[in-house]
DNA sequence: AGGTTATCTGCAATCGTTACCAGTATCGAT
DNA sequence: ATCGATACTGGTAACGATTGCAGATAACCT
């Protein structure tokens, strides 16, 4: 098969490997047609292997992600993909939000990409020793480490994107509100749980209807049902993300619960089929696309300044899209 | 930074660099404590590039998607990740269907992976030459190429859902039916529309509302349109797969038209939220992760029992999955 | 003790490329 | 014709690991 090296090629043109190397890198050699030709007629491909051992760079970039088929997740990827650019690839991890597997594919990942971009949800428990270990150049998304002054990163409002939506649901004259929180050990879980208290005693409320989850549809599903349980039931609620919003509508539809005229809801991260759900679905939106754009451009940015460049922290806004999940409470 | 080589462990320890990479690979070796303590003393990890260089294998499998925000793609690699194992990584490459991009990916690709896993929607145009000239394994899902002999396959009976789905709606009495097709230039495309066309004849119908679309969103959306403007709107229909779906249901929703009451809608591919959809969407479904699953066990098998092994193909099975989206035509 | 395995070791070649170094041909200017 | 500058060229040492070979040491047997 396509064993095909340098020195084969040199040898059908009759040059040395030297001149073959300087033409493939874009200099000007004197038989350039002939070795145009002899690389298609051999059917010559450089090996990626050779070139990374001399130049240490590979040319790939690891991204990883806890749940690939999370639709946010996917933007993510999708929008890093996009700004990656011709001369690079993308390695992607699926972590399935295992500390283990996590911590591994880091051990894995040395030497084989040139830079990580994490997107997963556990926080670092590890103390600032624990990424810097690994010498590669790493780009956070949506999640802050102890080893923060050291990694670029690329946040979203969390706790502003909660609180418009606390706010909102206050606004339309709820009081008991729920919020079915991610874990609270994870950057965006910590966050959205600390907007939504903040909201809350700003108008002198208690959050009496605050469970922690864990950003599942299952998990969803259960608290919703929790909630639906309580002999004084909230007549709004507020999920910290796409899952788990999934998750409490089909409890609602399990339950013959009406949207929004028994209950109001608010999700964070949009959905493609917002607005297919009956009815439409209130949410907390952010650019997930630009999220993964605006990492992988730091990333790049990071690999051409070389490694003493200071890490950037970007932040992308939230806004709320009103649809129609949710009302005013319909008893006072 | 971690620029450790074999030859510091081995200095380190004292022994030579043929027994640092003797232990490395499992053999026992004399100093194994003093080895193991050395290699976390320096921080120790192995150059891949220069092991890929010397073994010729990279760990690497590639996984070529046309979109990865399309949730059966996304499962589909989520379910290869599943199968890849702890030896081996995933490095995705989101083609956005460009033929173009497809091919730079291939010869990207080349000595960087030691499989490829294609799960593009774009069909074959170069004759058996083009995959095998890369000299790659390859296993394709969902999609036949005139190399079709030589690469192992996981493919969906495609042309029986369709049929299914016909057939569903012929029975519920439908007569008026129409087809958002894929493009016929894809195996998926093609086959479901064969499905439905070999229906409709079994029936005595014919197929008067057949629109060959993209497989995207907004071409669905755009069908959907263009159907429902006709002097004689078509009373079912039947979209290829879950995108165009979604872009049906926003016409349908856009122009106030009922569903299931004036007009019945199945879909290829089933989606998280079918359910949630008022009402309920019926799909003919399949199951993507085991598609990627199977595709990656063939791979993993190929890699290990050598090139000359005979390709498999394998076919996964698609059922319907009847919600509510369908009913008889309200008028006859 | 002597001989035979068994076990471990270091040396050095190798994988395919790139980059440094020195060498040669070509050219124009004197 | 000589000189220097310019433009290429080929030979070769890296890059960091693995592996066949042969030598060394230890273990075992008679």
């Amino acid at each position: 098969m396509s064993t095909v090296t340098i020195t084969d090629v040199a040898k059908h043109v009759g040059v040395s490997v030297a001149t073959i190397s300087r033409h493939l890198s874009g200099f000007t050699v004197r038989n350039e047609e002939k070795i145009r030709q002899a690389i298609i007629d051999l059917n010559y491909r450089p090996s990626a292997a050779a070139r990374n051992l001399k130049s240490g760079r590979t040319g790939i970039i690891a991204i990883v992600v806890p749940d690939i088929t999370n639709p946010f997740f996917a933007s993510i990827v999708e929008g890093a993909e996009s700004a990656v650019g011709d001369d690079r690839m993308i390695l992607l991890v699926n972590t399935g939000d295992s500390r283990e597997r996590e911590e591994k594919a880091l051990t894995q990942l040395f030497g084989r990409v040139d830079g990580v971009i994490m997107a997963p949800l556990t926080e670092d428990e590890e103390g600032p020793s624990f990424f810097s270990q690994f010498g590669l150049p790493i780009v956070f998304v949506d999640r802050v480490t102890r080893d923060g002054e050291k990694f670029s990163s690329v946040l979203t409002d969390n706790s502003r994107g909660a609180s418009v939506a606390t706010d909102y649901l206050i606004g339309l004259g709820h009081t008991k509100i729920a919020m079915i929180s991610g874990p609270l050990t994870t950057t965006p879980g910590k966050r959205r749980a600390d907007g939504f208290r903040a909201s809350l005693k700003q108008a002198s409320l208690t959050p009496q209807y605050f469970i922690e989850s864990d950003f599942s549809e299952a998990g969803g599903y259960a608290a919703m049902c929790a909630l639906l349980e309580r002999d004084d039931a909230p007549t709004a609620v507020f999920t910290a993300n796409n899952l788990m919003t999934i998750g409490a509508l089909h409890a609602l539809r399990d339950r013959g619960v009406q949207v929004p005229d028994q209950i109001s809801i608010i999700g964070f991260d949009d959905l493609d089929f917002a607005e297919l759900i009956s009815p439409p679905l209130t949410v907390i939106a952010r650019d997930a696309r630009l999220q993964g754009s605006l990492a992988m451009q730091m990333m790049i940015k990071h690999l051409a300044t070389g490694v003493s460049t200071p890490p950037e922290h970007s932040m992308v806004d939230v806004q709320l899209v009103e649809r129609g999940s949710c009302a005013p409470p319909r008893e006072m």
